[in-house]
DNA sequence: GACCTCTTTGCAAACGTTTTCAAAATTATA
DNA sequence: TATAATTTTGAAAACGTTTGCAAAGAGGTC
C-alpha cells in the first residue's frame, strides 16, 4: 500500500475507459458481463479502494453521520451511542461523536462543523437552544433522540415515560406503598417533564392524595441525590418509598439514607430510572426502570438511513417501551427482617 | 442557508479571481491589503464556508481523527474518549469513534474504512492483532493509547502501572496486610501484564513470600470478579486483602464476599484499579488506583496533532502517573468494629 | 525615460470521481 | 441484406478547491 490507486489505474489495467469502471462500481447497469469481470479483476489485483472524497465532491454520500450528545461521560449515553454506531457500521457508515455539554452554543458550532464536513445526517440529543436553530436547517436530515422538541417536522425516537413511571409506581403500589416521594426534575428535558407529569397522573388515578412536601427537585446527579434526600429528611414528612428521576439520584439517595441509619429496602423502597450498567453492580442492586437506550440509538439510525437513502422520508415520532427490572431496593411494606 | 456558496461566488462579489480568494483564505501571503479586505467582506456577507471535501481532494487535511476503542460501553473508556475529543475540538478537529470489541478483524476493517474517509490520523487502543497490520501502514500517523505493542516506531501514551501497583500495595502493606490476593489477568493487555509483573516484583522487594494460591485469573468484568472470588474461597487459603485488576472485578469481589458474610473492610481490604466514576458511588466507596484516562486521551491527541502538523514527528513513549484514591474498602488489619 | 526587479494577480491544470451525450457495436425487424 | 432499435462504450464536462506559471503592475536604479 505505498501509493493510492485511482480509477484511472484500474481502467488502464482492465483496458477500458474510466467511465466503464465507474459504472461497474456503481450502477453495474448496462455493461457487458465480460468487461465487468475484467474490471472487477483489476480492482482486486490493484487492491483499489474508491476515493470517498472525490465521490462526495460529485454529490455522492460520504456515508458519515454526526451524533451530538451532552456528554459521553454521562453513563446514560454509552449504550445509546453504541446502538447508533452498530447500526451505522452495519451499513458502511461511520459516525462523528461530539459532546455539547448541553450548551446550545457549542451544539450549534458542532452542528455547523459537521455540516462543513458533509455528513449525510445528524442525530442529536437536543438541548433547548437547538430547537430554534434546527427549524431553519430542516432541509437537512436530522433526527432527535431521547428528548424531543415540539416541532412537527422533525423525527424523534424516545422512550415512553408514561409507561415507565406507571411500571415503577404500580410495583410500589402493589407492595403496599402509598407515601411515595418524587426526587427528580421537571425542567432538565422533555423526559424529565413527562416523568413528573406521569407521577402526578398516577397519584390522581390511584386516588392517592398529592402531597407537595413529598416532592424535591434537583439535578440528575449523585450529588444532587444526596442533597435532595437531606432536604426530604429535613421536612420530617412520612414516606415509605422514593421514586427517583434517574439511577444516579437513586445512588445518592441510598447513600444518604444509609448514613442516617435507614435500611433499604427494609425501611424504605427505592426505585430508580434508566438502568445504567452500574445499577446491577450496586449494593443493594437497584430496582429500576430499564430504558432501552441501545434500541433507541439503533432505531434512530435506521430512520436516519431511510431518510438519507430516500426509502422513507416521512416524519416519525417513535416511543419505545421501557420495562421494570425488580432487584433489591424494593420490598413489601412492613415485611420486617430477612 | 438555501444553497451553498462557493469560492466562485465570493470571487465575483469581491471582484477578484478565485485564486486570490483562495490565497487570502489560506496563506494570506502576497495579496494587497485592499483586496484582502474586500474578499473578507464578501466571505462575511455571503456567509461562505469553505468546502472541506474539495480541499481534501487537493491534499489538504480533512481535520478529522479516527478513534478505535474496544467498546464505549466499557466504563473505562468514556473519559478517555472525552479527553481526545476535547483536545481535538479545541483544534477544529472532529473525531470518528469506532468500537472494535477487541476483535482484530473488526479493527482492521474499521481502520481501512477510516483511511478511505481520509482521516488525518488514528488513535487506537490496540488489540494483539493490530500490531502486525499497523507495522505496514506506518507511513500514516497512528498513536497507540492505553496499551502498547513493542513496535519502536509507533508512539504511545499509557499509564505507569508499575507506579500504580506500588501505590496500591504500599497502602495495603502500611495497613498491615501481608496476605494479598491478586485477582486479575495477565493476558488481556500490556497493562494487565504489567500489573501482574509489578505485583510479583513488589512481593519480592518486600520480602513477602509469593503464594500461587493467592492468584486467580479471569476477565476484567463484574461476573468474572464473582467467579474468581468463588474460586479463591474454594481454595480455603488465608488472605486479608485483595488487589483487583480493575474496578469492575472489585465490585464483583465485594458482592460475593458480602454474600458469604465477609465484611469489607473489617475482614478484608479491597483495592481496585481504574477509578471509574461508579467507584465513588458504590457502597462501600471503593479504594482504588486512579488512572488519569482523560489526560491520556488528551495527551495522545496533542501528540497526534503535532505529528500531523509536522511540528514534531518524533516517536514518543509516554507514561502518565496514576494516583491512589483511598476511600472505604481498605482498613488497618484487625482494627475491629468502627 | 528605459531597463530591471519585485510584488501582486489571474489563468488553467490538476485532484478522483460521476454523468451527459454522442458514437460505436450489437441485436432485432422487415 | 439493409435498416431501425437497442445496448454498450468512451470523451469530456463538471464538482470546489489549490497552486505553478506567466502576465501585469509597481517601484527602483541608472
Amino acid at each position: 500500500m505505498t501509493t493510492d490507486k485511482s480509477i484511472k489505474d484500474v481502467a488502464k489495467v482492465a483496458g477500458v475507459s474510466i467511465s466503464t469502471v465507474s459504472r461497474v462500481l456503481n450502477d453495474s447497469q448496462g455493461v457487458r458481463e465480460e468487461l465487468k469481470q475484467k474490471v472487477l479483476d483489476a480492482v482486486q489485483n490493484l487492491n483499489y479502494h474508491s476515493n470517498t472524497i472525490a465521490r462526495a465532491l460529485k454529490g455522492m454520500p460520504m456515508k458519515t453521520l454526526g451524533l451530538l450528545i451532552p456528554s459521553i461521560e454521562n453513563p446514560f449515553f454509552p449504550s445509546m451511542v453504541r446502538g447508533v454506531q452498530d447500526e451505522a457500521h452495519r451499513n458502511g457508515y461511520t459516525v462523528f461523536l461530539c459532546n455539547t455539554d448541553g450548551s446550545g452554543i457549542v451544539e450549534e458550532t458542532q452542528f455547523k462543523l459537521l455540516l462543513d464536513k458533509k455528513v449525510d445526517g445528524v442525530i442529536l440529543v437536543a438541548s433547548k437552544y437547538t430547537t430554534k436553530y434546527l427549524k431553519e436547517s430542516v432541509n437537512f436530515p436530522v433526527v432527535m433522540i431521547d428528548r424531543y422538541v415540539d416541532s412537527p417536522n422533525l423525527s424523534y425516537v424516545t422512550v415512553d415515560h408514561a409507561i415507565g413511571v406507571k411500571l415503577a409506581l404500580d410495583h410500589l403500589y402493589s407492595l403496599g406503598h402509598r407515601n411515595i416521594a418524587f426526587l427528580g426534575s421537571k425542567l432538565v428535558s422533555s423526559g424529565a417533564k413527562e416523568r413528573f407529569q406521569s407521577y402526578k397522573r398516577y397519584l390522581y388515578d390511584s386516588k392517592i392524595e398529592f402531597d407537595e412536601s413529598l416532592l424535591v427537585f434537583g439535578d440528575y446527579t449523585y450529588e444532587s441525590g444526596i442533597k435532595m434526600t437531606e432536604e426530604l429528611l429535613r421536612r420530617k414528612v412520612k414516606f415509605d418509598a422514593i421514586f427517583c428521576g434517574n439511577d444516579l439520584i437513586a445512588f445518592g439517595v441510598i447513600e444518604l439514607l444509609k448514613r442516617n441509619g435507614i435500611n433499604i429496602p427494609k425501611d424504605v423502597s427505592i426505585v430508580g430510572y434508566d438502568d445504567i450498567s452500574f445499577s446491577s453492580y450496586h449494593t443493594p442492586k437497584l430496582t429500576t426502570v430499564h430504558q432501552p437506550t441501545y434500541e433507541v440509538g439503533q432505531m434512530s439510525t435506521k430512520i436516519m438511513l431511510d431518510m438519507i437513502s430516500g426509502v422513507d422520508r416521512r416524519i416519525k415520532h417513535i416511543k419505545i417501551e421501557p420495562s421494570l427490572v425488580v432487584r433489591e431496593t424494593t420490598r413489601r411494606i412492613g415485611s420486617g427482617n430477612r
